[in-house]
DNA sequence: GACAAAAGCTACTGGCCATAGCTTTAAAGC
DNA sequence: GCTTTAAAGCTATGGCCAGTAGCTTTTGTC
């Protein structure tokens, strides 16, 4: 009996390739397990457990998402920037529409995941500062882009909006909105 | 061996009741048999299963918040009915945390939930007309106004803000650029 | 070529959903 | 008041999944 040759990533792997194609729903070990070739009890080698895999699976999601908003972001700034780093984040969504149901519910509280999570708000944070935004003024600023971001891409990859026409004129409306509204210190 | 007199709606009282106690992971029929005091299986005298209660606790979740929103918006208009409904919708996140994880994903494309999908929607409808708005850019605008509610409700009820500090200062700001930047037909 | 660590396996337990089929309660009609 | 019957409850059972225990086999290293 030749040997699987899994690793850690490898379960990773085929747990994103199932919810890719199944739905977050269809992450069990059995599925992983049967997948890879192997007997769902081996898959412990390499995972602590099905908790931990989803772990794992949501910080590859966060991962995923913070390379694609960096470079979005990057050598922009402000409206310019913002608009990058929303357009970024739907077409994530887009692309994997299933994926963005397993991002983490509070990676901020999670000392594995608070890096990622962290390194993810700073994209965010460093695009306010172009607008002069630092401090509190920055996090309840942040927390509003977040939440309207949040906010359209789950209900999207939920499917919750009804039909599906015209998603990207609302998109369009909803950064012109976040735009137009963020306050904003004078350019420097 | 007395009759426990079950109904359909006492199932889903303890269904929620669970819920708010012990979080959605804790709704198994197995749990709810055991605080309505009776065996797993007569449970399914009064409920077709684990997926029909599911759908049954989401639509009395959808009922309760479209009964608070009208009531908040009643009798207001414009930018004071636009704050009303936000203030509603977050409050009944604050009141039941829980609950807001077992609104239905997609109750648009379900037959048995579509009503009170709609009923909702109406309400958030209702306050755009106040602005003048109809047809094509109402629905965007409502897109609009759900994605930054629901966002922010969704990320408070998972406790994802990291520090719940000054979240009524971030929501309050929210609440000005929804406010702000709304697309307005001139007053009548 | 021997040995040790890691990778894989089978066997088993316990939780939960669900179905089948029986018993008992309680309400309705005579 | 008694009979009847539908609904409400039960026990027994099966299947799926997570997770643990303990064994075998591969594979890389000395």
């Amino acid at each position: 009996m030749p040997r699987a040759g899994l690793t850690s990533g490898a379960v990773v792997d085929a747990a994103l390739a199932l919810i890719d194609e199944e739905g977050p729903g269809a992450l069990t070990l059995a599925a992983v397990a049967a997948r890879t070739g192997v007997a769902a009890p081996s898959l412990y080698k390499h995972v602590r457990g099905l908790p931990e895999l989803r772990k794992l699976v949501g910080l590859r999601v966060m991962d995923d998402m913070a390379a694609r908003l960096g470079t979005a972001a990057m050598g922009k700034s402000r409206d310019e920037a913002t608009a990058a780093l929303m357009r970024a984040w739907r077409s994530y969504v887009v692309d994997f529409p299933h994926r963005y149901a397993v991002f983490p519910d509070n990676p901020l509280l999670d000392p594995d995941l608070v890096g990622t999570a962290t390194r993810l708000l700073e994209v965010i944070l460093a695009v306010l500062r172009g607008y002069g935004l630092e401090g509190s003024r920055a996090l309840h600023a942040t927390r509003c882009v977040r939440a309207a971001v949040h906010g359209f891409a789950s209900l999207e990859a939920a499917g919750g909006f009804g039909l599906d026409e015209d998603l990207n004129t609302s998109y369009e409306m909803l950064i012109a909105m976040v735009v137009s509204s963020l306050p904003r210190a004078p350019a420097s």
